[in-house]
DNA sequence: ACGATTCACTGACACGTGTGACCTGTCGAC
DNA sequence: GTCGACAGGTCACACGTGTCAGTGAATCGT
């Protein structure tokens, strides 16, 4: 009951009636060798009617390389607009002749099976690897790239090397606030360990912008999963940090989804968003538009940034050996709704 | 500058001082041949030392199989939890000893090019394959296997054949509209023709459901992208929904943002959720717990439904020609929160 | 007329691995 | 003393492809 076997190179030279060579030389459409039309025709002929397609492997075998480019991403909740990052990327990577597929982690140290399975070309990152994972990736001798919004991919010093994108949302964040007028700002971040590696970063950007425009360094609360137990404690938390001399006027977000916490937690405290607080996301979750108020986030230009990365694979893949350091351009934009207003007056 | 060149199985051989048989049959753990400690040792060492990794395409040309599952996604949006989904599949396919890896479609028919570098055992998809597509898969002779969320993917006939979980979620969010005691329901989907395949079949599964019992046929209102048009677009539908002699009290929605989209129309009308018109969504986006009010969605269990997929799978590669139909079990669960009550009494 | 060039094509090797068949020495059994 | 069994290991092939170096015939230049 097992497939009759697919057919190889040799069954088209058979069937076309020259050798393999001139088979291969015709289907890789060399200019080295030129046949004449007639002798092309048949081979393609023949090729068709076989259905043949060169196999994978062999052919990986031969050229010495998979043309795969594998892009790791963490057991981390998918954005919803991290989809159209993925096809972009994927029709950028296609076009340099190469397949973008990207592995899922998940528990368990399985990466370094499919590196075996897959051998790929270069392998992207999100986010830095777990240590575990960066040397395997290491050890098969495998290029890695970061991708520029996470930073270095090989930085593994200290527990959690914020990333530059990571701060530079912070920072943004905490700007925007600033630049209403926001003078004392407080910080909801997650606890979530695997998560542990953005919201690090981006509490610091808030901190170090915090400290560039001389104002106070803020609270930080972290919050467990998004649920009625995180609305509770942020609304805990926001009854102290709104009264007192020097009264909280705004909120950075993890991301729009602890960002609409905030929103809930706020409506239960009787607090108005935006009149008596200010709440910036980070993400521009289609969703938070439909929140109450449309929520003030920062968005993040994928066309922009998997072009930069797939630029930079290819560098890698040229042979250029430090993978230069982000551009970081101009991917991150703050999308202004009504979330975000001028603080009280005292 | 180029990499010293990865070391082989034979490198590893002749710093063992065995030869290259021994270092396979040492490394494959073959109970074929048993070898002394000693040897055994001496070979794991030299591999260690070497830094030695299988190469992926040799391997996988002998061996015949590339240990590669791939599966195709479509460009649609991601929603937020198809990521657990993807690292729930992944560890149940690496548990068999091969890899999951996808590949998110853009535009162009560059699947044929993906297949050929990666050579799957198995194609795995979400949705109905476009045709090209399906035929890229056929032609490689790579069996095809549907999720069972997704119904038949080979099924190619009409311009979208419903799949069955499609209807079936369709089918579940009326039936729980239809308990709390609406009539009359409406529908709201997406034009984007990407997605069509999904909204067809939840409409479809909407219109079965409350022919089943004995309802109406539900008006169907079908927007573009989820912004202020399309809030505007629902209000005015819903102006003339509600009044009239048999008003809607009730809208099933394509997913939960579009269900946001509704009650940010609701509002606008100055209707009340639930009171005066119930909103259901689909999907458990995370963030539609914090909409005003909480919103009644439809969730999918991801785990149940990775563990079917890679039984299939497995199947599929012992030989078992036929994919059996999707059993398609217990995946999908009411979520019930505020959005959804009773009708309003007249 | 004859070497030189081109045309059309092919033979053979290499890529790195897995594995069935084989080979050599030693030991126990008859 | 011979045979079989067995441990310990090696040889050589096959997987399917890309490509370098040729090869025979035809054509060309002089």
């Amino acid at each position: 009951m097992d497939r009759p076997r697919r057919p190889t190179s040799a069954d088209v030279a058979a069937r076309a009636g020259v050798s393999r060579s001139t088979v291969s030389y015709v289907l890789s459409g060399s200019t080295q060798h030129s046949f004449p039309q007639a002798t092309r025709d048949r081979v393609l002929l023949a090729a068709s009617e076989l259905g043949y397609t060169p196999h994978a492997a062999a052919r990986a075998l031969r050229r010495g390389t998979s043309g795969v480019v594998l892009l790791v991403l963490a057991d981390v909740p998918i954005g919803a607009n991290l989809g159209s990052m993925l096809a972009e990327m994927t029709t950028a990577v296609a076009a340099t002749g190469r397949s973008l597929v990207t592995w899922t982690g998940g528990v368990g140290p399985t990466l370094r099976e499919t590196l075996a399975h897959l051998d790929p070309l270069v392998v992207l990152t999100m986010a830095p690897l777990a240590p575990a994972e960066a040397d395997a990736v290491g050890n098969a001798g495998i290029p890695l790239v970061a991708m520029p919004y996470a930073g270095s991919a090989t930085q593994t010093v200290g527990p959690a090397a914020p990333s530059r994108g990571e701060l530079q949302v912070g920072a943004l964040q905490l700007q925007h606030l600033a630049a209403y007028g926001h003078r004392r700002v407080a910080v909801l971040t997650v606890a979530e360990p695997r998560l542990a590696l953005f919201a690090h970063g981006r509490v610091e950007g808030v901190r170090r912008a915090a400290l560039d425009l001389g104002l106070d360094q803020p609270p930080v609360l972290a919050l467990g999963e998004p649920d009625d137990a995180a609305v509770a404690a942020v609304a805990q938390a926001l009854t102290e940090w709104v009264r007192g001399p020097g009264p909280v006027t705004a909120l950075c977000c993890y991301n729009d989804l602890y960002a609409a916490v905030a929103l809930a937690a706020a409506a239960r405290c009787g607090l108005r968003v935006p009149r008596d607080l200010s709440v910036a996301g980070i993400d521009d979750d289609p969703m938070g538009r439909f929140l109450d108020p449309p929520l003030t986030t920062i968005s993040f230009d994928f066309r922009d940034t998997a072009r930069a990365v797939v630029e930079q694979v290819a560098a890698v893949l040229e042979g250029a050996p430090p993978p230069p350091p982000g551009p970081s351009s101009q991917v991150l934009r703050v999308v202004e709704r009504a979330s975000v207003g001028p603080p009280p007056v005292r």
